[in-house]
DNA sequence: CCATGTGAATTAATTCACAGCT
DNA sequence: AGCTGTGAATTAATTCACATGG
């Protein structure tokens, strides 16, 4: 058995990227993680284990530190991490700790879901904007925001200083609506829309297909028919 | 068209898993070739390349193979693969070759653009009941399902043979009603609520959190404001 | 003691390189 | 020529092991 040497590093001051590459992987634990601690912070506790937040998330305690110790080191030895300081720290690597105003596209029965879905508020989105080609749908309201016409989008981007939109419009029109999204300044995609789409460098796509996602599901129910593991939450 | 493979083939019998592992990462994929060749067989398409395939999905050409030979070798060298058989062994791969009776438990906003949503037709999945505790919205329909109460749940569950679910619950009661569709012999369950359920094993879980989604494209844009990085559909 | 942070080892996933078929 | 399938090499991700702080 070999000898380890010490590595003896001084503390950077604050949340400093020590080494690895964010990794995209990661970035969705993280997500997971701030899930988890705001409810801790919501009862009170005040600090939490590597170990706890993994078990609440059926990872490794060693996961968990990984994963938080390559966007700076928060968390004291003995003690674990402080709620709080998790909280803001994780807002702040996510770029939650400021709102980002949200645009829904396509104001379908998924578009009018979302423009009323209570899940947003405290995380750092708000549905700003909604817009729709169709002119019945023009001017009426859902979730307290107007529906616009299609042909106001990039005034309203600018205005409103929209970063983010949603994208829940018919499958044949959503790359051109992409498009205009881009053309508008927009800076992130979520789309519903099972097309994958095309985009300049500088903006980012986040894909969520219904369809994908319980086709998952049955083939991993298909699967543990046969054998047996577990899950995937 | 249509004409299956005939005679001439030393193969195994059908879709026999050649070596590799089923890996989780790689049926992911899986749905998004089968998404991009069912349009292309609705073009009339006959057959297409992995190069062809990977260009539309963003990913290499080696890639596409790999996937797709560690399900079974169908596709032909020098010709690419054959768009209807193709489209037949995803789904078989998926299990979407039977169509999937899914519950919607909870009937919010989200719950009913889901019963709603067109999406699903023809892909292997039918909604077919939807639950909800409040007796408000128990009897209406919505997208041609009728809402029941919690307490047919088990009783429906066995008698249209429903093996998933879609949740759309307040988070509060995710857990409990998580708990209840498992003794009802539900196999997996689409989770839509911002909570990390625990299930008995031999049932799986697929989470799709809006928020987490949204973070992480705030993430993505974040970081590309620094450095410019693509994105990720 | 318990808990973090991290280099080293291990395992998984992707890409390379090429044999062989059309 | 073009294309698939796959072992080998490479790269990414996870887990192990342990030094160090509370």
């Amino acid at each position: 058995m070999s000898l380890a040497m010490s590595s003896k590093q001084s503390r950077q001051p604050t949340g400093s990227p020590r080494r690895t590459p964010p990794a995209s992987l990661t970035v969705k634990r993280l997500s997971l993680y701030l899930r988890y601690v705001e409810t801790l912070a919501e009862k009170g506790r005040s600090t939490v284990s590597s170990r706890q937040l993994g078990k609440a998330l059926g990872l490794t305690d060693t996961q968990v530190r990984k994963d938080l110790s390559c966007f700076g080191q928060f968390g004291r030895p003995g003690v674990g991490y402080h709620v709080g300081d998790l909280v803001g720290r994780l807002r702040a690597i996510l770029g939650t700790d400021k709102v980002w105003n949200v645009a829904v596209v396509g104001v379908g029965s998924l578009g009018r879901a979302l423009l009323r879905y209570k899940g947003f508020v405290g995380k750092g989105f708000r549905p700003a904007a909604a817009f729709d080609s169709a002119a019945g749908k023009v001017g009426k309201k859902f979730g307290g925001v107007v529906v616009q016409p299609m042909s106001e989008l990039a005034g309203a981007v600018k205005k409103s200083r929209i970063r983010l939109a949603v994208l829940t419009v018919p499958a044949k029109a959503a790359q051109d609506v992409a498009d205009r999204l881009c053309r508008a300044g927009i800076r992130g995609i979520l789309n519903f829309v099972p097309v994958t789409l095309t985009v300049p460098a500088g903006v980012a796509v986040v894909p969520v297909d219904l369809v994908v996602q319980l086709e998952q599901l049955s083939y991993l129910v298909n699967a543990s028919g046969k054998k047996g593991p577990g899950s995937g939450d």
